[in-house]
DNA sequence: GTTAAACCTTTACGTTGCGTCAATGTCAAT
DNA sequence: ATTGACATTGACGCAACGTAAAGGTTTAAC
């Protein structure tokens, strides 16, 4: 019965199974088919769980079980060799695994490594100074830390990416500010692809935070600056665009 | 074909399996149903040993192949975290069974430990007095060490059931004694109980051995003192009654 | 007395990565 | 035509259960 299995902590199915492999049957079978066990299956089921805790199969337990107290004693030691053995495999792995990736990163790092690690860490210190205690204040310090920890772990090729699109985003904004309209066509598809820069150094994406961002590129004058080296207003209707891309329409 | 698995030194079944789960397709299929693989199956096949040999699932490795290279560099991070967690469990279990190893020992060893113990070691030294040089010239030293371990390890219930076969096997020696005849029923239970007294100190049992052992017991005084104590000539009755029972019946 | 909840049963498939038959078909060489 | 090497699909097996499915039993509540 389940009395068992909960006061074992085990399933009934695995009480069942036991039973179909012969390591715990159960003391007799009442008319109905039912299990019953008895003080000394609890007994035999502490014993098993025991073994079982160490990680040797079933069957061995099986042998364990009858077999005299010397043995026992011997089966535990070889398991313990057994468990060695594969803890030797394991820090084999573990070790080629490592140098694989130390590998790998080299290669990342090592490419053109001043060109790359030299300007993503000047990318980052300007995040942080541009936009750190902002973000710090609003969202909390760990979403900073999430984001120069992803930033940090760009490959190469996700670098590259950011910045090509980065570019993609200033010439299709530009584009759409010649037109005047935040909410068309090519404005909207700004946006997109600001959300989409925005993902790559961002833990999580939230249109909340995609607007709260938009509005201090126009609060800020360290954004706005940047923005609208070349177009001045640019700040201004990007952050338009953005909040009709999140559905902020303005109404904040 | 089997060139490319003999080639990447994996099993036909193999590349069915992972045509089969999809990790690896064949480059096409001719008309009598034959896998046919390219060069780009080579290559991937090598990139799936790779990740393979890492003990990395095959779903994931699927996952990985059509990942771009940053990707793949996260998932061999997060596999070595997951190796390195399986090594923490490890670890942990090794703990355990070395703490209950230690344990059984300590009750082996504690629970009477003047008398078990003491007796093991004078045991041992009487063993090593008596028999050590004999076995040691005849069987070597490997032999002597090895008998002298397995005795050391003995736990206390083997030791008893040692003890009580030793009881046993000079009550029977002594009514076989008392028949006269080594080849009688009474003598060859007793060269049996011998044979299965010994088996609890030697590594491996032999009739040579068994044989040249009894004669021992004639040839060293010490030995024969000790058989013939009660009764005189009991040690030659002993040898007589093993020889039959080896089957070297005194041509030697 | 009925009914539902709780508990039991057996049967059987799914998990992972193939190894290992079995039954059958195809290709190249003799 | 036959033989041997190689191919195919299909299926079971492995460890230790989890997880239904489909149905019987017991117990408690109404």
């Amino acid at each position: 019965m389940q009395k068992l299995s909960r006061l074992a902590g085990v399933s009934a199915r695995t009480l069942r199974y036991y039973d179909e492999i012969g390591l715990l049957k159960p003391a007799r079978i009442n008319s109905s088919g039912y299990r019953i066990y008895g003080r000394k299956e609890v007994d035999t089921l502490q014993q098993i769980l025991f073994y079982r805790e160490f990680g040797i199969p079933l069957d061995e337990i099986k042998k364990i079980l009858d077999a005299p107290d010397y043995n026992k004693a011997k089966a535990l030691k070889e398991h313990r060799e057994k468990l060695i053995s594969k803890r030797q495999q394991l820090d084999l792995l573990i070790k080629n695994v490592e140098k694989t990736i130390a590998e790998t990163e080299g290669r990342l790092t090592m490419t053109d490594k001043e060109k790359f690690e030299g300007f993503k860490k000047q990318l980052i210190q300007e995040n942080e100074e541009k936009y750190g205690k902002e973000i710090r204040e609003k969202y909390g310090e760990e979403a900073v830390k999430r984001s120069n920890e992803k930033f940090m772990n760009m490959t190469k090729d996700q670098y590259e990416q950011f910045c090509k699109l980065g570019e993609e985003l200033m010439e299709t904004l530009k584009r759409a500010f010649a037109t005047g309209d935040p909410a068309g066509e090519e404005a909207q598809k700004a946006a997109d692809l600001h959300r989409r820069w925005l993902t790559f150094t961002w833990p999580s994406y939230s249109e909340e935070a995609h607007a709260g961002l938009a509005q201090m590129y126009v609060d800020d004058e360290r954004f706005t600056q940047y923005y609208d080296k070349d177009q001045p207003g640019l700040a201004k209707f990007l952050r338009d665009a953005v909040f009709i891309y999140t559905g902020k329409n303005k109404q904040q």
